[in-house]
DNA sequence: GACTCGACTTGGATCGATCCACGACCGTTC
DNA sequence: GAACGGTCGTGGATCGATCCAAGTCGAGTC
């Protein structure tokens, strides 16, 4: 408990540096933001005096000055009885180490379910963050277009579907490009009818995933009329699903728009004492827990969501330089995590 | 483009508000830290105004004059190849929302994985947060003893095991008891060899998970010797612990630490022909994702995740009352999610 | 010796909300 | 008619970092 400025309890300032170090505040501010400007002894003098009263510029005082708070907004979902959604989750993560690096914080927030807005607006209004990241864009993405108007600087992972003229940076997977890579991966190992479990039409995800499945079985000259099904994504229908097309259309694999859908394809097997990976091919799409633990391992379509984070930063870094850089769209190819599912070997 | 006071670009201040309901800045202010103190007509008035005006405050200002962010900053692990964790991320979820309610946002960080003091010295030291929560005392906390003596505001998910005098508040759930309910259900279906398979033997957690699972059996007057195991939490150690139980203790079912353990199981069950749900039982830990899915059903332990957030955000709020209200320890029952891994029916 | 230039100092203003003290006006109350 | 309490207004100060303009000082430079 010393009675020097900086006492306990309350951190030290800019001006308590400056007194130590024997400068003006002007100078330790400079230290700070703009180095060059020192004399490289006057600079280890004043890094000297930081260290010693650890030293950190206070954040609000610094958000207020200079009208920014590196703080990236992030919506996520309400949490919800089995809505837990891992992809999203993987890309939190990334998108906090990535950000971490750049000098900036993620700040969460939820809202109302059914209002796709809540949240958004407070934020901003209250200059409580610099930018968004928007990325529940499953139906197109009204925040997109609300943004916009806004002006609010914000970045999608997903690509604006329903807005093709949409100006906003954007990183997304391409979710064609996956599906066809698990579709030739079956095709190459012999597969000649592969089926696709997807989901409702009015998925722009989902459609864009058949495409690649479809694309593939076109590529080689197959048909795939009956070979198709489409439901909502759960355990449950995927099974429904399946079990209809082992009656009807007779496939040797599977594609799968989901991990939960290639699960439920996993369940009709077992009913019929069927293996995957021996009798039948499963691919699936998300490589989430689930793919990597399930017997015989489930072959699926990896997204690469630390690079999504890395663009996403990349962008924003764009939106919030001096002057604003506006970047493109950046479409990412997925992997192929192969397992026991699509076959032995 | 009007002239007026709020103009396009810069969002509305106090003094804007004040101007426009004719009343002044401290007025406004009160209207909306201190409504009882206006007359019922004047606080109309004004609310109009920031209505109008769609007036927030400036969150930075705020900040500043109040010395509190209204931010919970929180740790996550840096993103790694296949150390998701479900469970904190359902945990962050809830906290989201739950903080939400009580007018706080969630900050997430990282930093380097084998410093689990990095990146809160940085946030506490320029006042971006204004307590902590932290999560991931998996083998003790070291974080708690240093946010002690920094005197900074945390709520600990999880018991200070290594540290009984702690002082600080901490939300926990009742591993054992869990273990205990999901031992007991086995047993009131008839099992009486009953194996464990959990952590080493340093995981406070695991050690208290097998208590329970011990607990119950002893109870019952069964023994236990031979039918426990401790091993790393992977599906591939599961699986071996499995096995050697199967042809060395011959238990008809198993209690297992986690999900990922009695995925293990499920493998080693599937190699061997046997069915777990008819030949074998098998309970898990954590009801994550993937004892939803797989087939037939993973009977597990569920923590309420939804209600440790709520207390969590209690225990904050007193913290970081006016006098701060010490709140002791809360531990938390679990529940168990039948399933078709325990037994038909 | 006049001039330039880099490396600072000085003293203030500014960001926007909140805190504070004092004073004014109002209708009640004794 | 004076005292009183509730409702505001007024003019500042304050939080801490940054921005800005003007000025000082010593070391060169021509």
């Amino acid at each position: 408990m010393s009675s020097s400025p900086g006492r306990a309890g309350t951190p030290p300032t800019l001006a308590d540096v400056a007194e130590l170090a024997g400068v003006s505040r002007q100078t330790v501010s400079n230290a700070v933001n703009n180095p060059d400007l020192l004399r490289a002894d006057t600079l280890e003098r004043v890094q000297q005096a930081i260290d010693e009263l650890g030293y950190l510029p206070n954040r609000a005082a610094r958000n207020l000055r200079t009208r920014a708070s590196h703080l990236i907004g992030m919506r996520i979902k309400p949490a919800q009885e089995g809505t837990a959604n891992a992809t999203m989750d993987r890309f939190v993560h990334s998108l906090v180490d990535t950000s971490r690096e750049a000098g900036y914080h993620v700040l969460l927030f939820s809202g109302e379910l059914d209002d796709p807005l809540a949240g958004y607006d407070d934020l901003l209004r209250s200059t409580a963050v610099d930018a968004f990241v928007i990325s529940d864009t499953f139906l197109g993405n009204p925040q997109a277009a609300w943004l916009e108007t806004k002006r609010a600087p914000f970045v999608a992972f997903g690509r604006p579907w329903d807005n093709p003229v949409a100006r906003h940076p954007w990183v997304d997977v391409d979710g064609a490009a996956g599906c066809e890579l698990a579709t030739n991966h079956l095709l190459d190992r012999g597969h000649e009818r592969i089926a696709w479990i997807g989901w409702r039409k009015d998925s722009f995800i989902g459609e864009d995933r058949r495409a690649g499945w479809a694309r593939a079985m076109r590529t080689r000259g197959l048909s795939t009329t009956g070979l198709a099904s489409r439901v909502e994504d759960t355990v449950a229908s995927g099974r429904e699903a399946a079990t209809v097309l082992l009656d009807e259309a007779r496939p040797s694999g599977f594609v799968c728009a989901s991990d939960t859908l290639a699960m439920g394809v996993l369940h009709a097997l077992s009913e019929r004492g069927l293996l995957p990976g021996r009798d039948i091919a499963v691919v699936g799409f998300d490589d989430s827990q689930v793919a990597q633990v399930v017997p015989p391992g489930l072959t699926s379509v990896r997204q690469p969501l630390e690079d999504v984070a890395i663009e996403t930063v990349k962008a924003l870094e764009g939106l919030l330089a001096h002057p604003p850089t506006a970047s493109a769209g950046v479409l990412l190819k997925p992997s192929l995590v192969v397992r026991g599912s699509s076959g032995p070997e």
